[in-house]
DNA sequence: ATCCAGGAATTTT
DNA sequence: AAAATTCATGGA
């Protein structure tokens, strides 16, 4: 299957810290999410893909969001603009809402290596065929610990526990605030993670994620480099962004971790 | 070896 | 209410 994608960056896109079972393979990438297993690659504005759906790629990839629109509004702060240039095509995606759960409640004080190694680990630990376990799956502690998970892994056992998919749909109709609320419900999950899950999976722009690296760069850019509260750097960023708070940390994100001059 | 990583929960001031 | 401590582990 070959579609025409317009504004779109597979390589930023992957690489931005929101997904993690993928690796290269020739001139693209070998992907999993949930029980699926794909390949995609891109020349140009053509995306090709073999082993799952065109509809779900779009979803996944976000490759229906008014990109253009998105960009305009956000490069009407000039601040974004040096991340915004450098990493256009750059999207946020819509991902599988378990697997996204168990992604962040892993990335607790981790790395993005660390969080791929935990997510490999676990499907191969207890799914079929290198799918990811579904919901109540994962019931074994110290399985889940055999994958590195350390103090994580009490959090992933409870998840697993606690959600089923009823819970997920019903969590996919919530509005931002009930979503975010609902998901601190679960152990392991409080403000950032719950953050990360609404703004990768369930398609809610304003979420904005405050980690160490999105806490310097705006220290740095908006606070005159002054130690600030995260519930008040992300006050700060939803008024400026609005709905689109979550869209403006990701650019800021990829580009601090990326840049030499916002290394820490 | 020492320090850090897409923080949360608990305990102590 | 806010600040300090604890929690595990791979990688640099």
């Amino acid at each position: 299957m070959r579609i025409t994608v317009p504004n779109f960056s597979l390589k930023h896109t992957l690489d931005s810290g929101q997904f993690f079972r993928y690796r290269p393979k020739g001139d693209g990438y070998e992907c999993r999410e949930r029980d699926l297993a794909f390949t995609v690659r891109q020349k140009g504005d053509y995306l090709a893909f073999s082993g799952t759906s065109e509809e779900h790629a779009r979803q996944l990839f976000g490759l229906n969001q008014d990109y253009e629109k998105i960009i305009a509004d956000l490069k009407k702060d000039k601040t974004l603009l040096p991340a915004i240039n450098k990493y256009h095509g750059l999207r946020i995606m819509q991902r599988d809402l378990w697997e996204t759960i168990i992604s962040f409640q892993c990335s607790i004080m981790s790395n993005v290596k660390k969080i791929r190694l935990n997510m490999n680990c676990l499907a191969t630990e207890f799914g079929k065929n290198n799918a990811f376990p579904a919901p109540g799956q994962m019931n074994d502690l110290e399985r889940i610990k055999k994958c590195a998970t350390g103090f994580r892994a009490k959090y992933i056992l409870a998840a697993n526990e606690l959600v089923d998919e009823k819970w997920l749909l019903r969590l996919q109709k919530m509005n931002y605030e009930h979503a975010r609320e609902k998901l601190m419900e679960i152990p392991g999950i409080a403000e950032k993670v719950a953050d990360c899950i609404c703004l990768f999976s369930l398609g809610h722009f304003a979420a904005f994620p405050v980690d160490v690296w999105i806490e310097r760069i705006m220290e740095k850019t908006y606070f005159d480099s002054k130690k600030t509260k995260h519930n008040d750097l992300r006050a700060f960023a939803q008024e400026r962004w609005g709905e689109l708070a979550g869209y403006a940390q990701q650019f800021l994100y990829h580009h601090a971790r990326h840049n030499e001059s916002t290394q820490p």
